[in-house]
DNA sequence: ACTTGACACGAACGGTGTTCGTCACTAAAA
DNA sequence: TTTTAGTGACGAACACCGTTCGTGTCAAGT
C-alpha cells in the first residue's frame, strides 16, 4: 500500500525502532506465562516482535540477563505493607509469604529462572530491606535474621519451583486444566504406591491416601507454618526496646 | 592391519557390545560430578563410551529418564540407621538430613535432576519408608506427617540445588576453589550493598557484614533446626503406645 | 550536506536432544 | 548346517538452541 503523499511521508513510525528493553522483557514474560519456561527461547521472543534473534543482542546481554530482568519484574508485582511493624511480626511475615507465593503461582515459570540469582534487582531488594528489617526490629539479632530471612527465600521460590515442574509436566502431557492432570497424576501414583510390596515399603504402603492427599497450597502453608514456628521460637521473647 | 589367520578371526571381545545401562548412568555421573551439569548431554556420554548418541537410546529412553536414574543412584550412597528408633526421631531426622546433605554435597550437581521427579525410584522410596515411619511412629497423624516430610524433602533438594548453582557459576568463572569464588563472590556483594542508598535500604546497608556471613553448611544447619524444631512443635507430646 | 554512531538483522557457527534406516551380529528354528 | 528372526550399534539427518560477525540503514550532530 503507497503512503498517502499529503503528509510528506514523513516516517509513519519509526521504521522499526520499537525494540527497547523494556518491550523484550514484556515479551519474554508474555511467552513464559503463555507457554512456559522450556518454550522462552531468544528465538521465539525474537519472532514474537518480527524481528531476528540478533537484534535482542542490543538491548540485553544474552539470555541469563533477560531471564534475571524478567524475574525482577515479575517481583516489582509484590506488594508489601506500607511499614513494618514489629509487634506484628509472625503476621506480616506470613502475609509477605503468601503474597510472594501468590505471584510466582500467576507467573509458574519464573522460579525456573529464580534460584539462579543472588538478590541484586530493585524488587528483590525491596522485599530483602522489608523482610530483615522486620526480623530485626522485632529482636531478632541481624546475623541470626539473616540466616532466617535466607531460609525463608529458599522456601518460598524452591516451593515455587516444584510446583512449575508439575505445571510443565502437564503442559507437556498435553493437559489444560489443572484439576485433570491431577487427577491423573495422583492417580497414577497411588497406583503405583499401592503395588508396593508391603514387606519392605509398609509404611508408604499403608497410607497411600495421606502420602497423595493435599494440593500444592496445603503443602505449602504447613511448610510455612513449620518455618515461622521455628523463627518464633528463636525469637527473643521481650521486644529490644520495651 | 590384517588378522593373523590361525585364530580364525573369532572375536577378540565381544564385538562392541559392552553398552548397558549400569554404564551409561555411572559415565553419566562421572561427567556430572567431574565436569557439571550443563556439560552432561547425550553426545558427551557417548563420546566417552566411543559411540555415537543414538546407542543409547538403546538402554535409556531419553535424557530424562538417564537423569532419573542418575539421581536414584546417587541416593543410593544414602546410608540409613538400622532401624528407626521413634523415641529419638528427633536426632534420626536430624542424622538423616545431613546424610543426605552431605551425599549431595559430594555430587554437587545431581540437586538440578532432582526437583523434578516425584520419589519413583528404589532408593527414593527407601529414604521415603524411613523418614515417613520415623514421623509415624513417634506419634505424628499419618496426614501431618505426610506434609512433614514433603517438606523437608523439599528443604534438602532445594538447599543442594541452590548450591549447585553456585558451583556452577565458580567453574563458569574458571575458578577451582570454593574458597576462591566465595571470597571474590562474597566481595562483589557485599561492595554492591554497600553502595546501596542509605535512605532506601538502611537495614540491608547497616548490616551487609552479617547477611555475606557464613558459610553454606551454616545456612543449611540453621534452615535444618528451623524446620525440626517446628516439626517438634507438632508433635504429640506422649508418644501413642506409652 | 556530510559524518558519525547506534541500532536492526541475515547468515553462520557450534552446540543440543532425538529419530530413522541400515548394518553386523547372535541365537534360535528348520 | 543353513536359514531366519531379532537385537544392538551407529552414521546421518532434523529441528532446534544461544551467540557472534559483518553489513546495512537510519537519525542526529557537526
Amino acid at each position: 500500500m503507497p503512503a498517502p503523499p499529503w503528509r510528506k511521508s514523513r516516517r509513519p513510525a519509526p521504521p522499526k525502532r520499537q525494540l527497547s528493553q523494556e518491550l523484550i522483557v514484556e515479551t519474554g514474560l508474555r511467552i513464559l506465562d503463555d507457554e512456559g519456561f522450556d518454550a522462552l527461547s531468544m528465538r521465539r521472543v525474537a519472532q514474537e516482535l518480527d524481528t531476528g534473534p540478533a537484534s535482542l543482542y542490543a538491548h540485553v546481554s544474552g539470555k541469563e540477563e533477560l531471564l534475571e530482568l524478567i524475574y525482577d519484574r515479575v517481583l516489582s508485582e509484590i506488594h508489601l505493607p506500607e511499614r513494618p511493624d514489629p509487634a506484628r511480626w509472625k503476621e506480616q511475615l506470613r502475609e509477605y509469604s503468601l503474597e510472594v507465593h501468590r505471584v510466582f503461582r500467576e507467573h509458574a515459570d519464573v522460579a525456573r529462572a529464580a534460584l539462579a540469582n543472588i538478590p541484586t534487582g530493585e524488587n528483590s531488594l525491596r522485599a530483602g530491606e522489608f523482610t530483615y528489617g522486620l526480623l530485626v526490629e522485632a529482636g531478632m539479632p541481624p546475623a541470626e535474621a539473616s540466616l532466617a530471612m535466607d531460609r525463608l527465600s529458599l522456601y518460598l521460590v524452591g516451593d515455587a519451583y516444584e510446583g512449575s515442574l508439575h505445571w510443565a509436566r502437564m503442559r507437556a502431557a498435553g493437559m489444560s486444566s489443572p484439576e485433570e492432570y491431577f487427577q491423573a497424576f495422583v492417580g497414577q501414583i497411588s497406583a503405583y504406591y499401592r503395588a508396593l510390596p508391603a514387606e519392605r515399603f509398609p509404611y508408604l504402603q499403608a497410607h497411600v491416601a495421606d502420602l497423595t492427599a493435599g494440593d500444592g497450597e496445603d503443602r505449602f502453608a504447613y511448610g510455612l507454618e513449620l518455618m515461622l514456628d521455628g523463627i518464633e521460637a528463636r525469637m527473643p521473647k521481650k521486644p529490644a526496646r520495651p
